[in-house]
DNA sequence: ACAAAATGTTAGCCTTGACTAAATATTTTA
DNA sequence: TAAAATATTTAGTCAAGGCTAACATTTTGT
């Protein structure tokens, strides 16, 4: 079963808090999914339900082994997907706004594909705008 | 103002019917969305009043300019995703099934980068699965 | 220690984009 | 050319995923 794009982007963005600052909360995710704080609640209801994460109502919430797994997974597409456009020279803002859309629409194959394309050609570090 | 990525894909849908047949249909519509005929009599309505189509009743519908810029564009997309895929070596079912969802996600940007990119590299035909 | 501030939750609403069932329109065919 | 088959539309339902307003809990500053 397959999550919806929402769903990929709250668990990535967890799994981002939780290895930068060990912990999430309701604001953290909002600021950064650029959502309302209430928004962020109910979805992550969802996920508890789903069980992708465990929460601690008011406290905050951490991923079970099915939420990291897939907030990894992204997370990875993410690195892979970062080195790919900045080896085609895009601008910093232009990759991180495609990555946003693209990461969630790459097949484990192409993903593979795309991995071993970047390990093999030149790592010129091209300086952008 | 953009468009959604179900918006996209119906002006896509269209714009190719319109291609390969001269006219669309609501149920060629449905059966390649593989979606309800009802279904596709809302959005075309949504479409009709955007000023994306221009539809007859009972009849068909056909693209403003305005539509047809947005499917040549998606369709645009496509191709160049479906070469860069091809050119990574990867099976047909794995690219169709990728490109359906990467191509909501390009920013013109990238689109001109990548068709730099499968212009240049070598064109070796490979036989995939 | 406790009032004010900050943070989180609930309830209810809205839009999108699917669905089904039923009604209506059009086209085909006997 | 009427009956049958096919196509389209309408009306109503549903889930996802946003929002706001009101309320609850936790944290903080004095």
């Amino acid at each position: 079963m397959s999550l919806s794009e929402p769903n990929e982007d709250y668990l990535e963005r967890i799994f981002e808090l939780l290895k930068e600052k060990g912990y999430a909360r309701v604001t953290d995710m909002a600021e950064r999914l650029e959502i309302k704080p209430a928004s962020v609640t109910k979805m992550v209801q969802r996920l508890d339900g789903l069980g992708y994460l465990k929460r601690e109502p008011y406290r905050g919430f951490t991923l079970t082994k099915l939420g990291r797994d897939v907030g990894a997974k992204i997370n990875h597409r993410h690195t892979v997907l970062f080195e790919f456009l900045s080896l085609l020279g895009l601008k910093q803002k232009t990759i991180t706004k495609d990555i946003e859309g693209l990461e969630h629409h790459l097949s484990d194959e192409t993903l593979r594909a795309l991995e071993k394309l970047v390990r093999q050609l030149p790592v010129k570090s091209k300086e952008n705008n």
